[in-house]
DNA sequence: CTGAAAGCGCTTACAG
DNA sequence: CTGAAAGCGCTTACAG
């Protein structure tokens, strides 16, 4: 490998001056920075990483770590953070906390260990422990500790929910909601019942009821069948259930067949998400996209630019409406 | 942050002995070496790796490119290969080649670039440019240029699942493959028709039938309807459809309840990967568990031990039984 | 505008 | 067994 010495020597210069061409510095003269491109391509030097890293004390890569990668919407968050940094020629170093605190620790300390130029951070669930770093960390999605967190909005999108079930007429309508110990969940929640309250009228109101349960599909299952026993003598069953994420819509899906229910003929069900699977179940899933692209495009920038950083930054998800809803 | 320099000076001995206390090298007596490790202690000093590297020449990274991070299985992959490599104190550096083979080649590039101390690529479908490094480049799942492939045993797979019908009493046999121009669909279905050949005897023959069609889900409804269509009217219709993959057999699944097929009741129907989804479909699907866990610490120690390497490597899946199969 | 030189924090022959 | 010193390949004040 050529390096920055045999450049200088070929170029008849210092390598101070291939240092400034290297570095865009236009300072050098057009004839010297020339001949100094030439003998790189000559050569076919590339610069030693590790030797700019101990001189500025920072590399061109970025720390992520997700709770797990299998999880569909991390790996999407992974796949649109790697294209963004890669768009300004920085690496991402993936580690998975397996939803651990310790195990976080230790992948987050092994990231700044590395001098990284930021670590992004996709909490644990119960996470909150600061980490102090010269460099920036932010957390995405779920909040790390005090650190700025960059999310959707979930508030927002479980209204867009809401207003949509409410067009399609439904007036009886079931939430089942993520495990109140979660921000995203109580968020979701929140917006759903605050957007359902709006709407209801005394001309015109809207029966909400709101059950408890894990974000899993298992969950999903479990609860709709419930609410359908609950119901299943009188006309009273809800004509929609809105689910907190899809893998429990998916879960009320399953339920909704087995109980020979037709959805959306019987019951409108929507997710929250829009997980790869939500378009591939039958019926196809309505419910919110994230905006991963958005999201990965604002927490690169916190990386690099983190003095313009105000405080959290939530960004508005789109709805997505396929067939598992029906106007009544 | 301490350096060197300052735990030396601490402990009152030189920078040489506390890099090699650093090191482990047992030739540092223990009294020296209980003071050196208390003033590292006492500072909280961490080595510099930047530094490290620069010296060494290498850094404890591993590169891992795959085509697309949100594919499920390649997140599983990515899943082991970075807990594998943690258990080594590596950490590992994530890039999606989106497919594309001049991305593919970019990733790697700047991978090697950064000193990593081995690369992992899961090849674009048609990539077959080789690399040369001074580290290894090993290919996982998909052959990258002429360097070593760590796989799955696909023709072996393929083999459970044509034992795994017979033994069902199926006789009739419809096999979708994936597309032809990759060697592991080639591999899959060779290893399907290659032991339904050795199965099917004079006095009891097996009818298989060989469908083209791509890897995904579209492909697998579309061809499982022209199969079905093509016989429709005789009772020749086939017993049992081994897809290449469970996208295909999910798409199967799908063509099979709008045709009012009872799976497993009318027709079995068995996958290939065990992608979680494959678990979650109705009804739940036969399939092969590819062996990802065994992948990833085999390829890592590929990494480690280039010189035990020998050539490509197989490891076997397992069949998982679920309620896509029953017996005629 | 360019060169000479110091120094980033380590590791590792080389002496003793 | 331990220390003194060179050097890995860069960047960046400091002169001129």
């Amino acid at each position: 490998m050529p390096t920055i010495k045999d450049v200088a020597r070929k170029a008849d210069v210092s390598v101070g001056t291939v240092s400034r061409v290297l570095a865009k510095n236009d300072t050098v003269k057009q004839p010297l920075k020339l001949r100094v491109q030439a003998a790189m391509d000559e050569l076919g030097y590339k610069p030693n990483l590790a030797a700019r890293a101990l001189r500025t004390n920072s590399i061109d890569v970025i720390g992520l770590v997700v709770p797990d990668i299998t999880n569909p919407f991390f790996a999407q968050l992974a796949k649109d953070i790697e294209k963004e940094a890669a768009s300004r020629s920085h690496s991402v170093m993936l580690a998975n906390s397996d939803d651990d605190l310790e195990t976080e620790k230790i992948q987050i300390t092994a990231l700044l260990d590395r001098s990284v130029r930021g670590v992004i951070v996709v909490a644990t669930s119960d996470s909150n422990h600061p980490y102090e770093a010269d460099v920036p960390i932010v957390s995405l999605d779920r909040r790390l500790g005090d650190h700025a967190l960059v999310s959707t909005n979930h508030f927002d999108g479980s209204g867009q929910i809401a207003d949509h079930l409410h067009q399609l007429g439904h007036r009886r309508i079931a939430y089942i909601a993520g495990p109140d110990t979660m921000d995203v969940a109580r968020r979701r929640r929140e917006g759903f019942v605050t957007r359902i309250k709006t709407l209801s009228t005394p001309d015109d109101p809207i029966e909400l009821t709101i059950h408890a349960g894990q974000f899993d599909y298992d969950s999903g299952e479990e609860v709709c069948r419930e609410i359908l026993a609950e119901t299943a003598d009188g006309g009273d069953r809800p004509t929609a259930i809105a689910a907190a994420s899809d893998q429990q819509a998916i879960g009320v899906l399953r339920a909704a067949r087995d109980l020979k229910l037709d959805v959306p003929g019987d019951l409108s069900v929507t997710g929250f998400d829009d997980i790869s699977l939500a378009a591939l179940v039958v019926p196809r899933l309505t419910t919110i996209r994230q905006p991963t692209a958005a999201l990965a495009r604002t927490v690169i920038d916190r990386i690099f630019e983190p003095a313009k950083a105000g405080g959290d930054e939530e960004i508005s998800g789109d709805l997505v409406m396929r067939e598992s809803t029906a106007s009544l």
